[in-house]
DNA sequence: CTTATAGTATGATGATCATCATATAAACCT
DNA sequence: AGGTTTATATGATGATCATCATACTATAAG
């Protein structure tokens, strides 16, 4: 049948916002076509209409999850003043909130190991997500007065990384949660470190 | 045929070498039956007298997996003052040569984030890894001196898994080796905070 | 009102895979 | 020496999957 002109882009729309709800929870080899298509509301068939490969689709996907996470920490933290926005972020990443919902959580600590066997395309899309996490935090540093912000953020970055990934592999939640706190603690006191040279 | 009564522990040994030898660089899903046969000189079908499942194979690789990584780091730093020892567990972990080494380096980092889609089994040996693991550094720790051990070492291992695997995500090497000697120097000054009491 | 069109559906193909049933063969025991 | 045993081999089964070829169908354009 023939659509307007709009319909292809919409139904383009509506597969990668269900691959984007389903990536993180299957992971990329776990997540197949046809299910995408059942998603959207269609079979199988016609999904090379819409993308060259599962591959360019899984790496579509992926950027479209950066996003997604991106807007929604700035959403998060939207209205605060700069310091308080900074220790927000922190608190609700490095949080059993987060530990808890791997399908809507940062697709960093959701996909992190199965990058090395992805195609080159999704390793790049995953590159520049991270890419673009550093620069946020790097931003929330400086506005909140933080120097050396540029600098410093891929390891705090990477501290709260490892605290989320932690936490989700001990069964016991109160093991868990503590490890959380105790992270928590460490990197906030990791950005007040002295060469961040608070400035008032 | 018959063989000695050895033979068949001795072909379950071959499996797992070569189960460990595969699993962190393919993956519980991309590691398959008839390949682990293959590494070990057999053909697919008698792997059913060695493991009830696959399933069961992965945990048990897994767990070997663990236990060998756990002897080697323990080599690295054999023989070391405690303190000595600390430092080189650190300073060994993160670093560019773990880092370009998923085959051989931490389970943690190589596999965390297939977990949620593996078996009961599966988790339940990465918990008992990772147990071990904190374990292994709170022993470190408190041989060094450092006070709280037993309550910081899980903080302070996550701050190592998160530097190792945001590493490896970034493509440029130049950014990977700075966030490395970042993160180096952040989890140093972090085991050395105040509430780590050093003993002399 | 007709027709060309383009997005979808149906169905096939070939590949990979876990699992199992059965056959084989060589060494241990008598 | 010969029958028994048992780890391994051969081969089949059914499932899942990515990908593609082809058929359909409703509508926008004429």
């Amino acid at each position: 049948m023939r659509y307007n002109e709009t319909h292809k882009a919409e139904t383009h729309a509506r597969l990668l916002k269900a691959g984007v709800a389903a990536l993180r929870a299957k992971g990329p080899d776990g997540l197949s076509v046809a299910e995408v298509m059942k998603a959207a509301g269609l079979t199988h068939g016609g999904f090379y209409a819409h993308f060259k490969s599962k591959d360019a689709f899984l790496a579509e996907t992926l950027s479209a999850t950066f996003a997604a996470t991106g807007r929604l920490w700035e959403r998060r933290t939207a209205g605060l003043e700069p310091r308080a926005a900074l220790d927000a972020y922190v608190d609700q990443y490095v949080a059993p909130l987060h530990r808890d919902h791997v399908a809507t959580g940062c697709p960093v600590v959701a996909l992190s190991s199965d990058l090395p066997r992805q195609s080159v395309a999704f390793r790049r899309a995953f590159d520049a997500g991270v890419a673009q996490m550093t620069k946020m935090l790097s931003g929330r540093m400086s506005r909140a007065g933080l120097a050396n912000a540029e600098a410093r953020a891929p390891a705090v970055l990477a501290a709260m990384v490892g605290a989320v990934t932690l936490a989700r592999t001990l069964s016991n939640k109160e093991s868990s949660d503590a490890l959380l706190d105790a992270s928590r603690t460490a990197i906030k006191s990791t950005l007040l470190a002295p060469d961040a040279q608070v400035t008032p």
